[in-house]
DNA sequence: TTCTATCGTTGGGATTTCCAATGAACCCGC
DNA sequence: GCGGGTTCATTGGAAATCCCAACGATAGAA
C-alpha cells in the first residue's frame, strides 16, 4: 500500500497552481470513480441520472445541454441507465422527436445510494482540511470555475 | 460572448467538491494548454523538459518514473523536443542500454518561455482569489494530494 | 405547400492513458 | 566465462474520453 511512492514532479510544475490542481481532481475522480463502481455506475452514469431527477420528464436533447454532454455520448449512457431498469425512455405525444426521459423506482433508489458514496469519497477526500477550510475551499473553487462569468 | 451559457449542473452533483475540483482543473489545464501551444508545447512538453533540467543527464527510464509517464508516451514526447532540438539523447558510456538526456540551450531557452507563459496562465486562473487565499489554496491542495503522506 | 430547424441516433476521428512484448545490454553468482 | 534474472528503450495496440458530421423523422414558420 505504501510501494506507489509518488516522485515529486520537477521543480519547475510541482508549485504551479494548475498542477496541483489535476492532481487533486485526478485523486478526486479516482476516489468517486472507484465508489461509483460499487455500483456499477460511473461518473457520468451518475450525473445524468442526477440531472434527470432535476428536470424530470426531460428531453435527450434538453437532458444533454444541461450536463454538457454529447448527445452520441449521451445516448450510450442512456441505453446503459435503462437496460438496468433505472430510467424510461417515453415517446413525447406533444412531440413525437422527443424521448421524456424519468427516473424510476430503482433508478431512486439508486441515485440515492450513489448519492451516499459520493459524499463518502468526497468526505475521505477533503479529510485534510477542517470544516471551515472545506467551506473556504469550495467557496474558491467555485470562483474559481467562473461560476460568476465566462 | 455570453451566449456560452454554462449550465447548472445538476443539483446532487453541483456541491460534490469532487465535481468543483474538475471544473477548476479543466479550466486551469485549458489555460495552460492554450499558453503553452503558443510555444508549440504541449502540458508534457513541458513537464518533462522540467524534469530533464532537474535531473540532468538523466536516463529515459529515471525521467519516465520521475513524472509518472509510461515509457511508450516518453518516446513520443522525447522525439517531439528532439526533433525540436530542445534536448539530446546522449548514448551513456556506462550503460549502453540508457540515453543520457540533456537539455540543449534552445530548450533551456524555451523552457524559460514556458514557465513564463505557465505562470501567466495560472495567474489567470487563480485571478479571483486574493493573494492570501492564494497561499491558502496552494496549501489545501498540496494536503489534498496527500503530499504529506499516503 | 416548401423551407428551415430540432429531435434521437449512428459513424467515425482525435486524444489520452495504460498494459504487454521485444531485442539489447547489464549484473550477479557460479 | 556464462546463465538467469532484470532493466533499458522502443514498438504495438487496447480502452476510455471527447468532439464533429450526417442521417431520417418530425415540428414549426413562411
Amino acid at each position: 500500500m505504501a510501494d506507489k511512492a509518488a516522485p515529486a514532479a520537477p521543480s519547475r510544475i510541482r508549485p504551479l497552481p494548475s498542477w496541483l490542481l489535476g492532481r487533486a481532481a485526478a485523486r478526486g475522480r479516482s476516489l468517486v470513480a472507484d465508489a461509483l463502481a460499487g455500483h456499477g455506475m460511473k461518473m457520468w452514469h451518475h450525473v445524468v441520472l442526477a440531472a434527470v431527477e432535476d428536470l424530470e420528464p426531460v428531453a435527450q436533447a434538453d437532458l444533454g445541454r444541461a450536463v454538457a454532454l454529447d448527445p452520441k455520448d449521451l445516448v450510450g449512457i442512456l441505453n446503459d441507465l435503462q437496460d438496468a431498469s433505472l430510467l424510461v425512455r417515453a415517446p413525447d405525444p406533444k412531440d413525437r422527436r422527443k424521448n421524456a426521459v424519468s427516473l424510476t423506482a430503482a433508478g431512486r433508489r439508486r441515485l440515492e445510494d450513489c448519492t451516499a458514496a459520493g459524499d463518502r469519497a468526497n468526505a475521505e477526500l477533503l479529510a485534510p482540511l477542517t470544516p471551515d477550510e472545506r467551506v473556504q475551499f469550495l467557496d474558491m473553487l467555485r470562483r474559481i470555475t467562473g461560476a460568476g462569468g465566462d
